[in-house]
DNA sequence: TAATATATACTCCCATAGAGCATATACTGG
DNA sequence: CCAGTATATGCTCTATGGGAGTATATATTA
C-alpha cells in the first residue's frame, strides 16, 4: 500500500469527426499485463497510452507524436497539451504497490477521412462515452430521465446545510435550466459532478477497488445509482473518461477563438459541412444563416469556384480555409451561442 | 550524455499585486547542489520548486499547496494547473547525466497584502522579468528600441524564403502594429519568439551550455543580440522565464471570463483600485467609465456603504465581490479590449 | 412538371462595448 | 473663504455584431 515511485506516461485523446459524429480513438487495454486481472467481464477500452521515454523523446509533445505515429499510423493535424493527471489511485495497480501513475494528456485532432488504426485501435463515437453532452436534438433524454432526478436526491441527501447549498449550486450550473441555458464548455465540471454523485459506473468501480485493497468500507451510493450508471455509457479504463471530458471541453472552448475545426475537415468543404462539424463538436445546433455570415465576414474561408453536387438540392460551393487569417487577426474562431433551439 | 531517468517536480508561479504592480515570488536557487556550479557571477533567481512526492501528496495540486505552505507560509487563494514542461535539457544538469526534469507548473494567486516569504523567498516585480509586457504607459521603449529592429534583422537573415515568410508572420502577430493592436494575452508566443531570435539572455546561456557539454558549435547569434539581452531583464533559472510568460498569459486570459481578480484584492476595495489591479495584470489601461459600468451592470460587486477617504479627491465607495454571481451566470469576468489609448 | 431539399441573400432588432461629456464631492494651498 | 485639482459618478451617443426571421435561387427526384 505504500507507494514510493512515480511513473510518467502520455495519454492521447485523438478526435476526428466522421458522418457528423465526433469519434475518439480507443484501444483494448493491454498495458496492464499480468498485474491487471480481467474481472467483471471484458476489460474496458482505454485511451491510447504510452510511457514517456526521455531517451527517445526530446519533448513531451514529440514523444506523443512519435508513438501515436508508431502505434496507429495516424498523422495528427493538431496537438495540444491538455492536462496532467496524477491523482492517487488513478491507476488501481497503485493499490497493490504499483507506482503513482502520472500521465500528461494531450488533445489531438486529425482528418475526418483517416479512420484506419493499426493493431487494436479503433474509432468510437465520442458521445457514446459522454451521452449527456450531445444537445443537438435538444436536451438528451438521459439528462431529464436519469440524471436530474438522481441529482435532486443527491442534493437532498447532503449531510449538512452547507454542502447542500454547494451541491445545489453545482447542479444548477452544470445541468440547470437557468438563464443563459446550457454551457456546452463545462464538460469536465459535469463529469466530475456525475462521478461524485455516483451516477457514473467508474465511481462504483473505483470505490470497490479501494475497499477491496484497504479493507475499509465507504458509505454506499444509493442502489439505483448503479442503474443510472448503465444509462450513462460504458466507462473507459482508469480515469480516461474524465480525461475525455476535459478534452471535449477544451475543443469546444478552442472553437470559439482558434480555427481548429479546419484540422478536422478535408482541404475543400461546403459551408454546410463545416457547420455540421462545428455542431458535432459543440453538441448543439447553430443558426445557419448567422453561421454563414460569421464565417464569411470573418474571412475565415475563401471560395474555390468549384461546386459539390452530391446529395439532393442545389449544389453547394466548395470553400477552403484561408490560412492567412491567422496572421491578420489574433482571435479567430467560431463564436458559440449559449444554445437556443435553432433552425 | 545518455539520459535514462525522469524526475517529476512541481513549479509554482505565485502572483500578487501590490502598489499597482504585479509581483511574483522567486527564490535563490539552492536545489542545484554541488552539481550546479556557480558560474557567471550570481546564480539566477528561480521560481519556487519542489519535487513531487507520491507518498505525501494525494494529488499534484495538493502537493503544490502543501510545500508552498511549508516553505513560504503563504496561503494561496487560487491554484490552477498551468502546463507541464519536459523539454530536453531544460535543466542543464541533464547534459551531465542528470535525469530528464519534468515539471508540472501551477499558477497561484494570493492576497496583495501577504508579502512575507520565509527563507530566501522574496517578491519581485513581475514586469522586471518581462518588461516588454507592460503597455500601461503605451508601448514599452524596449519594444521600439531593442526588439523591433533586431526582429526585423532576424527576418532578413532567414535562411530561405519559407522561414522568412513564417518569421514575418510571427513577428507581426507578436509585436506588430496591425489592426486590432496589441494582444495582451499572447505572452508565451512573444517570449518564445524572443528566445528563438536570441534576444533574451537565456537563449545564449542554453546554447553555450549545450556546446560546452557536447563539443558542437551552433551558428552564433549576431553579437548585438547579447546587448539587447541586457535590456530585456534578468533571466530566471532554467526555463522559468518561459513558465512565467505562460502564467502571465493564463492570468490575462482568465480575467476575461472568470472573476479571478478578486483573489488578489482585500475583501473590500474601491472600484478604482479594482481597475488598477486589472490594469496591472492586463498590462494596459482601461476606459474608466466603461469599466465601472461593466462591473456594475455585471453585478460582480456590491456596495458596502462605507467610504474610503484616504488619498485626495472625493472619497470612493467601498465594494465587495458578490460571490453569488458564480452560480448565477456561467462566464463572468472583466472583458479586456484590444488596447487603445484610454482616459 | 411539381415537390423537395438545399444554398444564398437580405432585413430587422437589440444588447453591448467603446468613447466622450458633464456633474458631484472631497482635499489642497493661498 | 476660495480657486484649483483630483477623484467619483452619472449620462449620452453611436458603431458593431449577434440572434432571429423572410425571401429567393438552383439543383435533384418522383
Amino acid at each position: 500500500m505504500k507507494t514510493t515511485a512515480t511513473s510518467l506516461g502520455l495519454t492521447a485523446v485523438i478526435v476526428a469527426v466522421t458522418q457528423e459524429s465526433p469519434r475518439v480513438l480507443v484501444v483494448r487495454r493491454t498495458s496492464g499485463g499480468p498485474a491487471a486481472p480481467a474481472k467483471r467481464g471484458e476489460a474496458p477500452e482505454a485511451l491510447p497510452f504510452g510511457p514517456f521515454d526521455p531517451e527517445r523523446h526530446r519533448t513531451l509533445e514529440l514523444g506523443l507524436w512519435q508513438w501515436v505515429e508508431d502505434q496507429t499510423g495516424l498523422d495528427l493535424r493538431y496537438v495540444e497539451q491538455l492536462y496532467t493527471f496524477g491523482n492517487q489511485y488513478r491507476d488501481p495497480r497503485e493499490l497493490r504497490g504499483g507506482p503513482r501513475a502520472v500521465s500528461v494528456a494531450y488533445l489531438a485532432l486529425t482528418h475526418e477521412a483517416e479512420v484506419a488504426g493499426r493493431g487494436d485501435a479503433r474509432w468510437r463515437p465520442l458521445y457514446g462515452f459522454l451521452p449527456w453532452e450531445d444537445w443537438r436534438d435538444g436536451p438528451p433524454e438521459q439528462v431529464e430521465k436519469a440524471i436530474r432526478p438522481r441529482l435532486r436526491r443527491w442534493i437532498r441527501q447532503a449531510p449538512d446545510r452547507g454542502t447542500r447549498r454547494e451541491r445545489e449550486e453545482r447542479v444548477s450550473i452544470c445541468f440547470g435550466l437557468d438563464a443563459g441555458g446550457h454551457d456546452c464548455v463545462r464538460t469536465l465540471e459535469r463529469y466530475e459532478l456525475l462521478y461524485e454523485a455516483g451516477l457514473v459506473p467508474e465511481a462504483h468501480r473505483d470505490r470497490e477497488d479501494l475497499e477491496q485493497a484497504q479493507g475499509t468500507t465507504a458509505p454506499a451510493f444509493p442502489p439505483d445509482c448503479k442503474d443510472a450508471a448503465r444509462l450513462l455509457g460504458p466507462p473507459l479504463a482508469l480515469d480516461n473518461r474524465r480525461i475525455l471530458a476535459a478534452a471535449l471541453g477544451r475543443v469546444r472552448g478552442k472553437l470559439a477563438y482558434r480555427p481548429v475545426v479546419f484540422e478536422l475537415l478535408p482541404s475543400e468543404f461546403t459551408l454546410f459541412r463545416l457547420q455540421r462539424v462545428v455542431e458535432a463538436l459543440a453538441g448543439m445546433r447553430l443558426h445557419k444563416q448567422n453561421f454563414r455570415r460569421m464565417v464569411m465576414t470573418g474571412e475565415l474561408v475563401e471560395a474555390t469556384g468549384r461546386l459539390d453536387s452530391t446529395g439532393p438540392g442545389r449544389p453547394a460551393e466548395l470553400y477552403r480555409f484561408r490560412r492567412s487569417v491567422l496572421r491578420e487577426r489574433s482571435a479567430v474562431g467560431i463564436g458559440l451561442p449559449s444554445l437556443r433551439a435553432a433552425e
